[in-house]
Parts: structure tokens; C-alpha cells; sequence
RNA sequence: GCGCCCGUAGCUCAACUGGAUAGAGCAAUUGCCUUCUAAGCAAUAGGUUACAGGUUCGAGUCCUGUCGGGCGUACCA
């Protein structure tokens, strides 16, 4: 419908003489007022100044020279500083909605992003220890960003980048080390820095009862870090299964060592004289790219510094095909993303293909208190813990409740009390309930092929089809934004619109041709309820 | 000091990227279960959108400054 807007807007638009350069975007909204129709255009308004007249009159002759389908458009009127609002017919209506029962499970896909291969990278978390609420929102926007822009026609691939090489793995070696002997009773000093969570005693048991004391007298951390690597990762990748999130692939950093990309990149940043040396280390001249002071590549020790393989890891992306490659980042990464455009500009790739998302740090309450994490120190809450307590479906809503931009208070007093107040029980008990309506339709009547849609004509009816044919262009502007928010915002939004019909319209029990109609626009809101529920990674239960 | 993000109802947050009278959920008060799930609905109350200027037909949204909070500002990742 917004296309078709568009359409006949800028149709009537050439009877006036603009330069190219005049013309505005038409933007199509919806009021808030329902009293100001359907859709509007503030265009009139924006034109006012290249034709140097005054709105309303411009409204005025752009609405006379509209050409629209009657059976599609009802009215078109002029309001207020000059919008034009639009009223939709209710033969429109009545065609979407069998729409919406034809496209059943695929009803909101499109295909702006289609041919378009696209990599979000996500989690990212290094293998040191069990994913942590604070992981929790990162995994969740990630995927579910993923899922958006799957429906709006692109292929994607999730992708996880890890580094198991450096200080940390070492560290996180050492302790299960001393874990280790400290289970055979033997003394152990716990390095300095280590990793204090009882995951790491496990993973000590563990080894004690496949090794027995054979590792007891060896310097060697290897197997140690070895085993704490895989099962970490093991236990990662079940906590990503049990939120509904599958990678496509890991990405190791080590790769780009071996392959050689990380000394391609130092060459060619000296080539192009991006890159020099002193005192011993190697720079990268960002001052080049505005920013205040060049930034350290390697280090005096030889070593790289993370930005390094950040930049080769990017190029490799786009190296691979993507037309588009996402980072999801937590704010503190923040400062490093500049210099990665960077970087990938100097390498002479396109930087508007690399986009990232930035979320604001989750901060913990606990006991009415905010709680500072830290995975070495070992005081976290988990995200499996987070799920035993309020299970999958409410931790995924909580994460995508809010605005990737804010920072998100994560009380987990009230998440665990949340329980069936939590917002997320509103959708799904929306669902269920339609679902409990039409098991009784299907027992009590045959359903009706061809109903007839045209005697629903009660306020909250024509409202809840008004309200669902909103749901294909939430899903484009969720994608576009990545604002998974925006979906749930408007689920809630449609579902409160079914419980005003709900109360307002019985179903069971009046005539034949309306419980056919009413059981026909039921079905179609349980369609969008799944699909949008389905699209954030929550289950749409038909009972509860 | 500098950079990024934020400041909206008692609390947690929306506001479709500059639109019309700033909205929800918790919490509070009041009604509604002999009728399809009351995990619900209806209503009341709650606001100088931190503050001061500016830009324009129009500002919670944009620009400047002030105050307050978070994150960064390393040859840590």
C-alpha cells in the first residue's frame, strides 16, 4: 500500500515544475490519531519551500491531480498544516486479509534483500568461560537481526569469531592446571589473574578421571588448555542451541596467521605509506583518517594487537562474497570499529558494506543493587542459569524488548518473579487463546471455503485487519534499522487490538456466516501472531 | 580533558528517524468471571520530555552550551 502511495503521489507530483534536486522522498506514515485515516503524507509540507507557496494549497492541487483506485482508496482528504491523510476502503481490507490466509507462514517476507548474501557475526566470546546474561544480549540480537533480514529475502550466514591463542588461553590453561592438582591433594599455587569459576573445577575433575595424576609432574599447560577450550566451547554451543541460535560457521583468528592475510595487510598498509615503525612497534597512521593519534599494530614483543587481525578478519568477509557483513558489538568495542573502516578503506574495499550494531551494556541488579561481572572473578549470572530460572522464550523477549541504543536494566529479582506476568506471555496467550476458539469452530462447524468477509464491519474488527496489515512493512523497517524492538512493539500492538475485538465479538454462538467470517479473521491474527513470534526465536503455543 | 551512547509518568521503557493532542507495561485506585482461556478487559490518577538557548510552518527527535549517568580513551582483548 505504501508503494502505491508513492506511486500516485509522485504521478500527481510532475504537473508541477521541480528540479530533480527538489523532489523529497514521500514519506507515508501512519497518524497516531486513527481520526486522520490511514496513512498520510507530510509532502505538501516539504514542498512548500521549493515552490514557495503555502502548504495547504500545494495539498490542495496535488490532491486534485491524484489518480487512485476507489476500491483501494476510500477518501482523501487535507488536514491540519497540510497533510494529506489517506482512508483505505474496506474492500482493501477484505483483500489483505485473504491475503494473509494465503501466504499463510510466509505472510511479511519480502524481497528487498533478495540475491544478497549477508554475514552476521556474533557472539564472538572467547572460550574462558560459560556465556553470561551479559553475552546474553549480544547472542540474542545477533540471531534475531539474522532472522529479519532473512525474511526481507537475503541469504544469511551467523558466523562466531573466537581467538584461542594469546594471554587469556594461557591463564585459563594455568588454572585448570592448578585445579588439577589441587583435586590430587597435591599443592598448587593459583596463578595470579586466573579464572576462579567452579567450571574450571569441573573441567580439573574431568581430567582426573580420564588422566588419573599422569599430568601431575609435566610443565606442559597444553592438554589443560586444551580441554578447557573444547569443553567451553562445547557448553557455549549448548547454551546458543537452547536459545534457538545455530552458527554457520567459527571463525578462528589463528587462520589469519596461517594464511598469511595478517603480513598482507602490514604490506600493504606500508605499501601505500599507512603504516611505519617506532619505537619498535608498528603503527597505523589513523590520524590519516581523522582520528586524533595513530594506533599500535604490533607491538614492540612482535605481537599484534587485536585491531590487526580485526582489520584482515573484515577484508576476509568481504573477500568471501558478502554484500554486506554485520558486526553486533557491545559498547566498549566501540572505539575499535573506526579503525577497522579504516583499515578495510586503506586495503581499498568498500567500507558501506561493513556495518556494525552497537548495543549499551545490560546492567545486572541484583539484590536491588548493581552488580559488576566479571568472568575471571567468577561472579556472573549464566545464561543457562538466566534460563532454568524464566526459561527460553522470556529471556530471548527480554533482550529484544528494548532498543539495541539503550542501555538495558536486567533486575534479576523481577526477571525470576517476571514468570507469567512477563509481556511475553500477552503474545503467546493471545495465540492460545485464538487457537482454543477455533478448535471448538472446527468441532461445531464446517468451515467455510469462501466466507464472507465483507460482513465484518465492527469497529474493532475493521481496526485488528488494519492492524495486521501493518506487519510486512514493521518487518522491512525492523530489518533496515535492526531494531528487533520495533517487532515486538508492534506484536504487542496487534495483540491488543485482537483482545479488544475478542471482548467486543463473539464468535461461538452467533449466525452461521458471521462465526465463519470472525473464525476466518482470528485465524489470520494467529497467522501474523506466529510469524512475528517465529521471526524473534518465541514459541507460539496453541494451548497454555 | 577528549570521543561515543543515554537522560521521557513513582519504576522499566516506546514514540515509525522532524509531524497533528508524547504512549505502553509494572506499581496505585475503581469497576467487570452463569457466555469462545480473568495469564484478560474498561476506567481514574500520574509529564515544563534534565536545564538554557537556537534552527522552522512544526522539536522528545537536529545544532550550541550546562548538569547528571554509562562505556571507552593502553604497545589489554
Amino acid at each position: 500500500m505504501k508503494d502505491y502511495l508513492r506511486k500516485i503521489i509522485s504521478h500527481s507530483l510532475q504537473q508541477f515544475e521541480l528540479n530533480e534536486a527538489d523532489i523529497p522522498d514521500i514519506e507515508i506514515e501512519k497518524p497516531n490519531d486513527p481520526t486522520h485515516g490511514d496513512a498520510a503524507t507530510n509532502i505538501a509540507m516539504k514542498l512548500a519551500r521549493p515552490l514557495r507557496n503555502n502548504p495547504r494549497k500545494i495539498a490542495e492541487q496535488l490532491v486534485e491531480g491524484l489518480q487512485y483506485d476507489k476500491k483501494r482508496i476510500k477518501a482523501v482528504e487535507i488536514a491540519g498544516p497540510g497533510f494529506i491523510n489517506f482512508r483505505y476502503a474496506q474492500n482493501y481490507l477484505y483483500d489483505e486479509l485473504e491475503t494473509i490466509l494465503n501466504q499463510k507462514d510466509h505472510f511479511g517476507k519480502s524481497s528487498n534483500h533478495k540475491g544478497e548474501k549477508i554475514l552476521v557475526e556474533f557472539v564472538s566470546a572467547n572460550p574462558t568461560g560459560p556465556l553470561t546474561v551479559g553475552h546474553g544480549r549480544n547472542a540474542v540480537l545477533g540471531d534475531t537481526i539474522a532472522r529479519l533480514l532473512e525474511w526481507t529475502g537475503a541469504e544469511v550466514d551467523r558466523e562466531y569469531y573466537f581467538n584461542n591463542a594469546g594471554r587469556q588461553m594461557r591463564v585459563l590453561g594455568q588454572s585448570v592446571q592448578a585445579r588439577y592438582l589441587q583435586e590430587l591433594g597435591k599443592d598448587a599455587e593459583f596463578p595470579e589473574g586466573g579464572y576462579e569459576g567452579e567450571y574450571i573445577r569441573n573441567i580439573a575433575k574431568d581430567m582426573v578421571e580420564d588422566y588419573g595424576d599422569s599430568l601431575s609432574d609435566s610443565d606442559d599447560i597444553t592438554p589443560f588448555k586444551d580441554k578447557a577450550e573444547s569443553q567451553i566451547f562445547k557448553d557455549i554451543k549448548e547454551t546458543l542451541k537452547r536459545m534457538n541460535i545455530h552458527m554457520d560457521s567459527d571463525f578462528n583468528e589463528r587462520s589469519l596467521y596461517d594464511d598469511g592475510s595478517i603480513e598482507k595487510v602490514v604490506e600493504k598498509l606500508r605499501e601505500k605509506d599507512l603504516a611505519y615503525d617506532e619505537d619498535g612497534a608498528t603503527w597505523f597512521k589513523t590520524t590519516e583518517f581523522g582520528k586524533e593519534k595513530d594506533t599500535v599494530i604490533i607491538k614492540s614483543t612482535g605481537e599484534p594487537t587485536y585491531r590487526l587481525p580485526d582489520i584482515a578478519y573484515h577484508a576476509n568477509k568481504l573477500d568471501r562474497g558478502y554484500d554486506l557483513a554485520i558486526d553486533v558489538f557491545g559498547a566498549d568495542h566501540i572505539d575499535t570499529y573506526p579503525d577497522v573502516l579504516s583499515g578495510i578503506k586503506a586495503l581499498g574495499y568498500d567500507t558501506s558494506k561493513v556495518d556494525v550494531v552497537v548495543y549499551q551494556f545490560v546492567t545486572i541488579v541484583k539484590d536491588g543493587k548493581p552488580f559488576k561481572m566479571s568472568t575471571r572473578k567468577a561472579n556472573f549470572v549464566t545464561l543457562d542459569e538466566l534460563m532454568d530460572e524464566v526459561g527460553v522464550d522470556v529471556t530471548r523477549f527480554f533482550f529484544l524488548m528494548r532498543s539495541p541504543n539503550t542501555h538495558l536494566e536486567f533486575d534479576i529479582a523481577q526477571a525470576k518473579e517476571a514468570g507469567e506476568k512477563n509481556p511475553v506471555f500477552y503474545l503467546q496467550y493471545a495465540h492460545a487463546r485464538i487457537h482454543s476458539i477455533l478448535r471448538k469452530v472446527d468441532d461445531e462447524y464446517s468451515f467455510s471455503k469462501s466466507p464472507k468477509l465483507n460482513i465484518l464491519t465492527h469497529e474493532s474488527e475493521i481496526a485488528l485487519i488494519k492492524s495486521m496489515i501493518r506487519f510486512p512493512e514493521m518487518i522491512k523497517s525492523a530489518a533496515e534499522a535492526r531494531e528487533p524492538h520495533r517487532l515486538i512493539n508492534y506484536l504487542e500492538d496487534l495483540a491488543s487490538h485482537f483482545t479488544s475485538f475478542y471482548h467486543d465479538c463473539r464468535i461461538l454462538g452467533e449466525e452461521e456466516e458471521l462465526v465463519q467470517a470472525r473464525a476466518t479473521l482470528a485465524k489470520a491474527v494467529a497467522q501474523v501472531l506466529a510469524n512475528g513470534l517465529g521471526i524473534l526465536g518465541i514459541n507460539a503455543p496453541e494451548q497454555m
